[in-house]
DNA sequence: GATTAGCACTCGGCTGCCGAGAGTGCCAAA
DNA sequence: TTTGGCACTCTCGGCAGCCGAGTGCTAATC
């Protein structure tokens, strides 16, 4: 079905009513507040017309009408304009940022926290993976005779640590040198080259630390495979602010939606597929691959942090939300975030 | 008031079978299912003693009795049998546990999951504090010339690094020796020894490295007096558990829960406070310090890692609970846990 | 004095009914 | 194509009536 001018109208303002109030939108309310040129009449037919394709429900007969996810689709995607002037509170973001300097993993949490706070949604983010998990040192320190920390630091910055052991015990001047010579033939590794790295080594004069050598290079692989450790990248904000949306007063779907968010690995994966997307990405209600979230929308946007890692921020909200403020918000947060970890 | 022998047997039976029906218990099913000689009337005048006392309450006048937080108090203290058997699910948490080795921290995260798990309650853990934060050892590895890592491995065995930095650069060597000095001159250091130590470490020649020497210090400095970081210590299981519990279909009260377990730092301290006690406590309903969980019981036994280092595991569930069944798992698992981490 | 049988009473929960209010769908006229 | 008019539908709150569970009280009994 086309829509003409007229008829976007109607479902702009159906839209933002509802956003607005919570209530479905009658066909007096429109004329009245939008001061159109036409009767309610007229306005019902053309709601007929947008239920007709998909664009709004009504909830029973005598009732207004509401927008689908369809129609806030429409909205998002065609009649939704950005606030004239961004958000007050968009301009605090840059403000609350500078204090992190180069901390970028506390800076994208405390942004979170933030947008958290000003839209009284759900906040996930994904703090920076370690762009490529490429190593750039690794260090042996001894703990015992037969034991060791390996430190690891990866090229984006971040740095790990494993306990290694080898029952058979060692001198420190022979760790001293098994670390140097790993740090030599190791640096600029990815989790792909490492086998075959791994194997020149034990064709080399190092094969003689044997178990030593094996659990280094274990926790060396455990490192660049697992880089950080992914439940560790995920942050949730405010999850107890969809308790007080007045959509989620039912018991039952908050079960759904707070038993998902605490299925870390699942909000990973989506947050993780969403990554690879240009700017702000908005899914709706059903939208949504993933069924406990079929009555929300989740806003995205993606950042990059020097390091080369990529991160991503996003709002979970139910899909009567205010998209242009949650979006604009959003874009602002990732600019700031690409900058403060640019600069 | 007294509560003789067969008060206490009704009271007994009053909680018994709240706790297993969720409903108001009435006189006569109290003489049909406990087989009493006495009749239903009679009962019912004992009940309005314990009603006198303050041990049951009556939501309505027509309705049976209720344990008050008293009632379960005195049930805990005097009447709660431990139940003949443990309960099967108790030895599995022995093998759990035998996974995880050393690794103590993600022990006890697992038994954490495991109590939540098959009790439905919220499972609160706070993971082994440092142990008096005493300095093993510790490290600096270069970076770049003008950036290093400090790596501090804690007397229980806890490392932690922080990034340092000295805007004048250094060579390589001698940031290998300064290494070399502090940690000959700071091992065994806890944070009440730190600013005499490093005191003297001014007034020696290593007040040449200026601040290098600064930073290295500040950042050992950070660690010992934070020591593991306090939320990092934290753990949460379960929490969407409390939606399927028949008190908490009241929106109103789940906020208050909730939003209370996302303040890490109010739970932390709600923990931290009970740690220091011995055994097993219990505290029911009103008698917890914090308003939002007034209508939760919270049950926590501490346990002690091999570094010395203290941690507390807990269940907050409804103040109608099994206390007979909580109270043996969480024996249990506090003993597998000093096991664990003695062994 | 403790216990008990009997009975009136209270209260919550459920059902059905009613009226008000909001908003629609449809029709005929412009 | 638009509009005014009007009957219709549906929700919601309030109210009354009924049922059942369980009580409190009293007088009789052990």
């Amino acid at each position: 079905m086309e829509l003409n001018r007229r008829r976007s109208m109607i479902l702009k303002a159906v839209v933002e009513e509802h956003v607005r109030s919570g209530q479905p939108v009658g066909s007096g309310f429109i004329v009245r507040q939008y001061g159109l040129e036409i009767s309610p009449a007229t306005v019902r037919n053309e709601l007929v017309r947008l239920e007709d394709g998909g664009y709004v429900t009504q909830p029973h007969t005598s009732a207004g009408r509401t927008p689908s996810d369809l129609g806030y689709r429409f909205y998002v995607d065609y009649l939704m304009q950005p606030p004239e002037r961004l958000p007050p509170e968009g301009g605090l973001i840059g403000r609350y940022l500078s204090h992190y300097g180069r901390d970028v993993r506390n800076a994208v949490k405390a942004t979170a926290r933030f947008l958290a706070e000003v839209t009284s949604y759900v906040a996930l983010v994904l703090t920076p993976d370690s762009g490529g998990h490429r190593l750039r040192q690794i260090h042996l320190l001894p703990l015992a005779t037969d034991q060791a920390l390996a430190v690891v630091v990866l090229a984006g910055g971040a740095v790990q640590h494993r306990l290694i052991s080898f029952p058979g015990g060692m001198e420190r001047g022979e760790l001293e040198q098994l670390s140097r010579q790993l740090q030599a033939a190791l640096a600029g590794c990815t989790a792909a080259d490492l086998p075959a790295a791994v194997g020149r080594l034990w064709r080399s004069s190092l094969a003689r630390y044997g178990e030593a050598l094996e659990s280094a290079t274990g926790a060396l692989r455990d490192v660049l495979e697992a880089g950080q450790d992914n439940e560790e990248r995920l942050y949730l904000g405010g999850t107890s602010n969809i308790l007080n949306l007045p959509e989620f007063q039912d018991v039952e779907r908050l079960r759904g939606i707070l038993s998902l968010l605490e299925r870390d690995a699942a909000i990973f994966e989506i947050l993780e597929r969403r990554s690879a997307e240009q700017g702000v990405s908005v899914t709706i209600g059903r939208e949504n691959p993933v069924d406990e979230i079929q009555s929300c929308s989740l806003v995205t946007v993606p950042y990059r942090s020097s390091g080369g890692g990529r991160g991503i921020i996003g709002l979970l909200g139910p899909t009567r939300m205010d998209y242009g403020r949650v979006v604009a918000l959003l874009k602002v947060a990732g600019q700031h975030l690409d900058e403060a970890s640019a600069g």
